[in-house]
RNA sequence: GGCGCCGUACCCAAGUGGUAAGGGGGAGGUCUGCAAAACCUUCAUGCAUCGGUUCAAUUCCGAUCGGCGCCUCCA
């Protein structure tokens, strides 16, 4: 079966083929970093994460490129949109580039705790401005910007095609039914590809072009820096599905009027996190992040465990309720990979399998080539561990080939007795070691009360006819 | 005003024109000194409501109610 990937270029499933045979280049919009990255803004990172991992375990040598956007972000409406990296910069008394930097590490260190591989090339916006401005050039030179009030922009009535991706008909959008108009533009459409006139003051970073010193609009870095690394013409775009209106629309254009050429063939987009009363969007409220899982004793794959749980055209409603049932899922299929390794001499490949291990495996596959049905290959991998017909090695050789594309980790897993601190470890001994005393004397009111102590200390116990064992409950004490 | 999404059991969540995956959780059981773990059984004649099309609809169409998103550089 091929692989079949929702496009929005068409809002119909489509077999994907790539340019080049073997090989795949996908760009995914990346962070903007001027805070930290909360949990709704994970989702399309781990999405990416599994369409790369998918792709790879296909066989398909992939590119994966990810801007870095360090430069020009408005704030919200309630500031009438003052620059967010000067806001934040200011806030804090640092240099723009120091807060990118700072919030790009903590980015990329929670995109790690999610297992999300790093991108091929990651590109920060600010170190491409040649690119940019090159490409505006191109543009410039075949007619599709005007200049006006001090900014270039690009005119949408020029490029017939503006607006297909978001099956937008510029004759109906209704002008400044939100925002207000800019007087400059010829239609309100139109888009700033170089700006040295801005009605936000203070920008803190500014290059010198043949406009004038100034900044690049906000659609040119993915345009600039995906051609850049991926060619003129790419297999795939993935982003969040709110920039499929402006943001991708107007790249689009840009990309495709600079160079005559159709520039990506499929549109992947992604649903939102939906918090129901937890609201932790833009303007109020607490900001749920990666940081604040691990606080509250959570693994970030029991995060990542949950995303795969719904489809990722969907959208998720996050609760703590629906990241306990992930957190005690993935506890699961850890128990029982653990189980088989202890069964199994070594996991057997996935082209030695036999008839019951390799129908699991293939189920598994055809419901990632349905457009990613992670859900469904989750409950495929479920089907796998409790297949009781599937040899100890046999499974674990096809768990951990599923767990290749899920991205769980469920091949480094370890018990996680040796993290805890070595006072209590010694402690709880002590006690395990008393109460093994009293049942050995069946002086079983004595061991029930011992066991009872034990649990207090955030431990449980498990028995078994070699010994007893134990580990951390699931919620830290 | 425009564009778009959703409403499936206690919770999360797949799915299909032919009779509801999976996980969490609950209940009962086996096992166990007691537990835990494991294993077994079980929990929607039902898929927001009302109409329509059809031999057959949760799945298609329409309306209604409810929830959500984008239209600003939010992922």
């Amino acid at each position: 079966m091929p692989l079949k990937l929702f496009n929005t270029l068409g809002r119909e499933l489509q077999e994907f083929r790539p340019l080049v045979p073997g090989k795949v280049g996908l760009y995914g919009c990346g962070p903007t970093v001027y805070k930290y990255a909360h949990l709704g803004n994970m989702r399309p990172y781990v999405v990416h994460d599994v369409l790369v991992r998918f792709l790879r375990s296909l066989g398909y040598e992939v590119t994966h490129v990810m801007n870095v956007t360090d430069v020009g972000h408005l704030s919200d409406d309630a500031d009438e949109g003052e620059d967010k990296m000067v806001k934040s910069a200011e806030e804090l008394h640092k240099g723009v580039l120091e807060i990118a930097a700072f919030y790009t590490e903590a980015f990329f260190r929670d995109t790690q705790r999610l297992n999300v591989a790093r991108p091929t090339v990651v590109c920060p916006a600010t170190a491409h401005i040649p690119e940019m401005i090159e490409l505006v050039r191109r543009l410039e030179a075949k007619g599709y910007t005007y200049s006006a009030g001090g900014n270039l922009y690009f005119d949408v009535s020029k490029f017939p095609r503006y607006g297909e991706l978001a099956r937008i008909d510029l004759d109906e959008l209704k002008a400044g039914a939100r925002v207000e108009l800019d007087p400059n533009k010829k239609h309100h459409a139109d888009f700033v590809l170089w700006f040295t006139k801005s009605k936000f003051e203070g920008q803190a970073l500014t290059w010198d072009s043949p406009w004038g010193r100034g900044y690049p609009g906000w659609h040119l870095e993915c345009s600039a820096m995906s051609m850049k690394y991926l060619g003129e013409s790419f297999d795939i775009h993935a982003g969040g599905i709110e920039h499929i209106p402006i943001h991708h629309t107007n790249e689009i254009a840009q990309s495709e009027a600079a160079t005559g050429k159709k520039w990506v063939n499929y549109w992947i987009h992604n649903e939102w996190l939906t918090l129901g009363k937890l609201k932790m969007s833009k303007s109020s409220g607490e900001t749920l992040t990666v940081q604040t899982l691990v606080d509250r004793g959570y693994d970030p794959l029991d995060y990542r465990y949950f995303l795969l749980g719904s489809h990722y055209r969907s959208q998720a409603a996050f609760t703590w309720e629906a990241l306990d049932g992930a957190r005690a899922a993935l506890a699961g299929l850890r128990e029982r990979v653990l189980a088989l390794r202890d069964k199994a001499a070594a996991p057997v490949p996935a082209d030695a399998l036999g008839a019951a291990a390799k129908a699991r495996l293939d189920a598994f596959r055809a419901a990632m080539e349905d457009d990613l049905s992670t859900p469904r290959a989750l409950a495929e991998l479920w089907g796998l561990l409790k297949d009781g017909a599937v040899p100890p090695g046999e499974a674990l050789g096809a768990a951990l080939e599923m767990d290749a594309v899920l991205g769980l980790a469920l091949a480094s897993f370890e018990r996680k007795a040796a993290a805890v601190d070595p006072a209590l470890a010694a402690k709880v001994d002590a006690l395990v070691a008393a109460r093994a005393e009293a049942k050995k004397a069946k002086d079983f009111a004595r061991a029930d009360a011992l066991r009872a102590e034990i649990a207090g200390l955030g431990v449980e116990l498990r028995d078994s006819p070699s010994g007893t064992t134990w580990t951390l409950s699931g919620r830290a004490p």
